[in-house]
Parts: C-alpha cells; sequence; structure tokens
DNA sequence: ACCAATGATGATCTTCCGGTAATCTAATGT
DNA sequence: ACATTAGATTACCGGAAGATCATCATTGGT
C-alpha cells in the first residue's frame, strides 16, 4: 500500500547509523539496539545492502558494517530498489488487463506522472540528508561515536583496520 | 508497494459489469467469468460492497447484483476505503520512529503532499468514468447485456423484479 | 410444499513479508 | 593452533492477502 516497504525503513534507519567509507565499522549488534530493528533480520538486510554494493561488512575482529559509498551518494532509491526491486513500477493502478500503451486505462498518465515525482523524489534524497529530522535515538548514537550531525568526515581517531571500500564480489 | 491493492481492482473491475440502480441484477457468477476473478472470492468481495452501500446483492430466482447508486457516485476513493480502509495514508513513507508533527522526516511534507494528489484523483474518478478505456472483455460483456458503452440508463427491456435501492442493514 | 437458482459463509491452502533462533564460518589476537 | 569475535546462513514461526472448495441459506417458480 505504500511505495516503501517496511524493510527499505529499516534500512533507512540502520544506514544512518553507520560511517562514511574508510571509516569505522560499526557492529550490527548495536545498531540493532539503537534502531530497534530485530538483530537476526538485520543481519540479513546489511548481507542484501552488501550484495548490491551499498555497505562493505566485515567479519571477526575488528569486523562490522560500513558505508560503500559516501552518504551523499546513497539515494533512496538505491536503497528501495536493492530491496524492493522494481516490478511494482510497472503495474497498471487498478490491475485492469487491457492497460497498456495501446488502451490505457482513465488513470494510467496520472498514476504515470505520480509515479515519476515519487521516483524523482526518491532519487533526489540521500542518506547525508536523512541523517538529521527525527529523533528515533540514532542521534544519540552517532554522539556516542564520534558522527557529527550531518554525516562528515571520517573521524580522526581513524580506523586500526579500515574495511576495503568495495571488494571484488 | 501501491496506493491501491489488487482487491480494489477487482472491485473496478467488477462494478463496470454492473447495471444502474433499478437495473437488471447481474449475476456473480458470469461477472466471474467476464472478468476471470475467482468466483467465489467475488462472491466474498461483493458481500463486502454490499455491507458498505456500494452494490446490491440479492439471492434466489432472479437475484444477482446491482449497483446502489449512479455510477457517476460511485467514486475509486469509495472502493478503495471500502476494502483497503483509510490506515495506511497516516503512515511515515520511510517509517522512521519520531517522525512526526513535531519532528518531521524529510519526506514528510512532499509524501503528505503527493498523496493528497493521489487521493484527490481517486475521488475525482467515478465508476463512469472507468467503463470505456481498455479491452478486458468487459465491453462485449457489456454489450451482450445491452449496456452502451458509457453507463447509461437502465435498458427499457426493464426488470421483472428491480433490486432495492438500499437496504435497511 | 418443494425444487432449482443464486448469493453467503466457513474451512483450508498458498504465498509473501516480517521476525526468531540456532548454528556455521571467517577473521583476528595471542 | 586455538579461542574469541564477529557476520552469514539455515530452518522455522506467524499473520495478512489472495484464492479454492464445499456447504449453507434464501428466494422465486411450479
Amino acid at each position: 500500500m505504500l511505495p516503501l516497504s517496511q524493510t527499505t525503513g529499516y534500512a533507512v534507519r540502520a544506514l544512518r547509523c553507520l560511517q562514511e567509507p574508510g571509516g569505522l565499522p560499526v557492529l550490527v549488534e548495536e545498531v540493532a539496539e539503537y534502531t530497534g530493528i530485530p538483530r537476526s533480520y538485520l543481519s540479513k538486510l546489511i548481507h542484501k545492502l552488501a550484495k548490491k554494493g551499498l555497505v562493505v561488512a566485515r567479519r571477526g575482529h575488528h569486523g562490522g558494517v560500513v558505508l560503500a559509498r559516501p552518504s551523499t551518494e546513497i539515494t533512496l532509491e538505491d536503497l528501495s530498489e536493492a530491496i524492493d526491486g522494481v516490478a511494482w513500477r510497472k503495474r497498471c493502478l487498478m490491475g485492469l488487463l487491457g492497460c497498456g500503451g495501446d488502451a490505457p486505462c482513465v488513470l494510467h498518465d496520472f498514476w504515470q506522472e505520480t509515479l515519476e515525482q515519487i521516483l524523482a523524489r526518491l532519487r533526489s534524497v540521500t542518506l547525508a540528508d536523512l541523517v538529521q529530522n527525527h529523533d528515533d535515538g540514532v542521534d544519540r548514537f552517532r554522539a556516542n561515536h564520534g558522527l557529527a550531525g550531518p554525516l562528515s568526515e571520517p573521524p580522526q581517531g581513524a580506523p586500526t583496520v579500515p574495511l576495503a571500500t568495495a571488494s571484488g564480489h
């Protein structure tokens, strides 16, 4: 019933807790605690985002998760597409059978335009834009982790073991 | 993922097969055949719409279904509301926890506006507007049943047993 | 009265999404 | 090597939406 699934919402909340590429990795565990997203579910979600190249996850000692791209280069559309795919954008609003190029329904054009507006907006909003404007505990989290209000440069007390920004697969 | 559920789409397709109030009742069975909506599922759907006062259904000999209001007075929003309710309109696009009056998310205003546009559109489109503009078999159906292109007056070969336009419960 | 026509209803099934728990596996420090 | 610390993976649970089937209940015709 909404253009973004609950899980995409989770992705937004979760990624807001991460550091810029090259920054210190944050534990899935911590993110789960601060966002209220169930740990195991979050783990899968993170993994999915990692496969799509949006974050880098690393296991073992000093493992954790870091953004794979600067927060200014991760849009809401990226997240939506990574999680919910793209198929839903192509269906007739009312599910009319013959609705298509040759015989569009009365709402066809309206819906195309509306969708375009929505997608344009999702494209124009980046993770960096989402860093403020809410109070769900993440700000506190960011403070505790030395992250400035708006996502900033990686902190000076730099990573002992910086994670690669992109891994082969 | 879309503002209208599949079932609401069904409702649109189904109601396009019905006659104006006072017209001849059409069988659920027939509607199911012509629209491809599963018979039993459609039956329940019709029942739901009947409870909401959008159609009148009658069982037994010469039973069937008829619109309870003129097609010009049944909007898409009526159908959407009857079937999917209204709760989904109130949620934050991204499911952010604190998103509300005091601390709206970056997309809050955009989403409010977009939703308003969508709802306005659903309100402005009536069943009568939906009668043409597609080719899903319903036009053939309407022809077979003496229904003009756009929904028109009830045919002259009038109902032997017209259904009441509104029933107590 | 009875029967046939016709919508209503309840039980059940499938699929998808969100969620949980247990276990596996990779990375690291010692 | 080995223990510890992480994320990854697998199996399963539960609810909602969509769908099916069998059966019930009402109505009109005879």
